[in-house]
DNA sequence: CCTGCACATTACATCGATGTAATGTGAGAC
DNA sequence: GTCTCACATTACATCGATGTAATGTGCAGG
């Protein structure tokens, strides 16, 4: 049987609430009290219940960390930065796979409001509107990325300013015929989006005529469906002079494709990416990205779920986190 | 104000605790009381408080995942495995980094007991024993990978054995001089032990001489650890025949400084790895690997667990899951 | 010597769900 | 019409930690 704080007072001949209070330290104990609790707190190998604690305090310790694809390493990086900033302020994290079902996403916030969840950070991709409804007895929410129509606090990167200036980038050698990967065939998720607008607006600035033949549509934003959607794209159009993915795992599928064609990587195609995942980093030929310090993502989020938790009132927040062209070997003039 | 048992019980005017039978069906509830129920859950919007839940059963449904490096798409796969198969079992996963500091294992052990999760599926580094030692008034523990002198269920692929069939595999075209990378320098590793042991046995059976200038050292297991330890051992000796990375994220980290070498793969080295994680598949070249189900750890891992939650007497079980040599373009002959 | 005050400590109630044992209610048998 | 018996339902206690309000203790000042 484990030792509760009725044992530990026991044994050291006080009263539970005094246990309470040498671990809590609020209210302050006398020195002589307080070493003997803690040594029959040694001897007992004692450990709080924390679901006890958390009935009384209405406190779990715990965040939700919800994440569309959890097999991604942009996934496992976030998470990690997530983690580990948690970590340091107390908080275990408590992991989610929303996937392509955006019924998860709402089952998510039912299970938040068990409360075995203090808060939820949460990279929505379908969000539907019902889904995050801000109303009444809900559980502090942060929001990750692009989406609109929400009322919640988010931390995201400007996707659109972000994909324009990638679009420039690879537009500044000269090249005019630039393909974007990544474009949804159905409902578009709000990043595709943002990501789609900045390349237009690129596009735009530059002078050149959108050719809806260069937006490659892509089911998944995996490196398969990238791989793939690519091959057919190539078995039937001519090569552009520089491909845009709009994940990282996409443009490592697309490089994997061109490799396998032949097609040289940047001589006959720039190719660009965006996250920023290590794999990235030491692909072939190592992939020009959009960078984002994920850190700096997760401080902000967790900033701003604990300043919620303990104050609900004040209204929708939002951080920006900045972002870098981060010219690599794929793009390389 | 969040409605309780009680406040549901007062709507549909019974007691609390025909309520919580209503919810959890062991005790039959007869049809008319049991929608009278159902219908006032709704109209208030009730759900379960799951501390007070978890402190009364001593089940908190949720369990823990410690990885050692949560940034690898190894452990993104593994991870996004287990949570989909905890997920279909009713469990959440509260996920941990155990870094490399062995201390932090230990510290999961505490949280455990302290009853907020109701399992561990540990993936130790450097296990110490003293950190799973399984005395009285611990929580249950399934290990992962390759761990020896430990008393607790473990699911692991035969890395030996693996090792040494992908050392022969590189061999096959006639080449010996293979090196290896990831032997640390400082402590080892159970699993680079393991792999280390599977090289050397492979070379003993082609009878060739174990050559310790081959076995490259890593500090950490990661890109840009392998990609470095790679470049600064290739100023300093000549081109193996053959390179067996310990894991495939190694092995990405020493494509690519190959490739800025202007070494071609397979052609004047063959490259291979092990996880067999997505990113690999889609390499420049498509990286040679050691593939094993990591759905099928997931599954078996949860099995043990749950087994032991229900049933702590048993011994110590072992689950060995099944491995296969994939040769991809980064070794073909 | 007593009052007053500061401060450590205690008894008790509480958080919400649920097992236990007792109570209530009905149908069926004689 | 009464007596069982089965079964649905209820009152109460409980899980472990902690806030609240009350109690106890010691010391200084009058």
């Amino acid at each position: 049987m484990r030792a509760t704080v009725k044992d530990v007072a026991r044994r050291a001949g006080v009263s539970p609430k005094t246990v309470s209070n040498v671990m809590n330290g609020i209210v302050p104990v006398s020195g002589p009290t307080r070493l003997r609790v803690e040594q029959a707190m040694a001897e007992l190998d004692y450990v709080p219940n924390l679901s006890a604690r958390g009935l009384r305090n209405g406190r779990s310790g715990v965040i939700g960390l919800a994440l569309p694809d959890l097999a991604t390493p942009f996934s496992a990086e976030l998470a990690q930065s997530i983690v580990e900033v948690a970590h340091a302020q107390g908080f275990s994290v408590q992991i989610e796979e929303t996937g392509s079902d955006p019924h998860r996403e709402h089952e998510l916030m039912t299970r938040a409001r068990a409360n075995l969840i203090d808060g939820l950070i949460l990279n929505p991709v379908v969000l539907k509107e019902s889904a995050v409804q801000m109303g009444v007895a809900l559980p502090p929410v942060v929001l990750l990325g692009e989406v609109t129509q929400q009322l919640a606090d988010r931390v995201f990167v400007d996707s659109f300013a972000a994909a324009r200036d990638m679009t420039l980038a690879l537009a500044r050698p000269g090249r005019r015929r630039i393909a974007v990967l990544g474009v949804n065939r159905g409902r578009q998720s709000a990043t595709a989006i943002q990501r789609a607008g900045g390349y237009e607006a690129a596009l735009q600035t530059l002078g050149i005529a959108k050719d809806e033949s260069l937006m490659i549509s892509c089911d998944s934003w995996t490196p398969a469906s990238a791989a793939e959607s690519l091959a057919e794209y190539l078995d039937a159009n001519p090569l552009p002079e520089a491909l845009f993915c709009f994940t990282d795992s996409m443009a490592l599928g697309a490089l994997n494709t061109l490799w396998k064609r032949g097609v040289r990587v940047p001589d006959d195609i720039a190719v660009a990416g965006f996250d920023d995942v290590i794999d990235g980093r030491f692909a072939v030929p190592s992939l020009t990205t959009v960078s984002f310090d994920k850190r700096a993502i997760a401080t902000h989020a967790l900033r701003l779920l604990t300043e919620r938790m303990s104050d609900r009132s004040h209204g929708q927040r939002l951080v920006e986190i900045d972002y870098t062209i981060e010219e690599r070997d794929s793009s390389k003039a």
